[in-house]
DNA sequence: CTCGACAGTAACCAAAGGTTACCGAGTACT
DNA sequence: AGTACTCGGTAACCTTTGGTTACTGTCGAG
């Protein structure tokens, strides 16, 4: 029997979406643009240590899957603005909780982490 | 200026606990883990797709990061439980956050994507 | 007529993740 | 006595994702 939205089953879309969530800047990326809206530039200065390509190539799947607008403005040099849709802010609340629970517990973890490798 | 936990800021060491709960497995394992104590092979079964290899050093991680509590039991055939710390239990909750908001928006999310392919 | 701005792309390289096969110790069966 | 089975991994190998550096096109300013 399969639940309607398992997310552990491999097959299930919710395990899709959960995939894609767990990608490597997806998340800041959604945090980073919280309710503004940033240019390419803004939010490659914005995320520390995101290569060019990585972001361009997050951003395109963020925006097929629906969580992010992506507005090109026929300008030289060229302007392109990516800010958050309805469904992307949606998903701010939760994804601020799992940032703020790291900002909380990163003495915890750090502690654990230099008492494992101590006793190696 | 560098706020205290600047998840932004790739030297932080908040950023580095983010990163690592962006692992590919490592939040699925936390909420497999729930509040139960799983054995190696019962984790395994109930992450549907995940290769021996990966989820041990997934669960090594989580155990160095004080998240996860690994049991040896000197037995034959071998026995190994795993549960989560007092710290790792904390994470459950926005974890379920994120988890539920994916088996929430599944369909808004593959009706974006569907669309998407459709234009192209 | 050259320079710089922006938003990328191209070519190449490193690291994370995945696949399949296999191990060792003891117990249970034949 | 020999064989099969259990569990929690590891070993060797391959693929996919992510990272680095250099470069492009267009147009206005100097």
């Amino acid at each position: 029997m399969v639940r309607k939205g398992d997310a552990f089953d491999p097959n299930c879309p919710s395990r899709v979406v959960l995939d894609r969530i767990a990608e490597k800047w997806t998340g800041l990326v959604v945090l980073a643009l919280n309710d503004e809206t940033l240019r390419f530039t803004q939010l490659r200065d914005r995320i520390g240590g995101v290569a060019p390509k990585v972001l361009t190539q997050t951003l395109r799947s963020l925006e097929r899957d629906g969580l992010v607008r992506r507005r090109v403005y026929a300008e030289v040099p060229p302007r392109v603005e990516y800010s958050l849709t309805r469904l992307g802010r949606s998903l701010r609340e939760p994804l601020g909780a799992v940032q703020h629970w790291a900002e909380q517990h990163v003495g915890a973890v750090m502690a654990a982490r230099e008492r494992a490798d101590q006793a190696s």
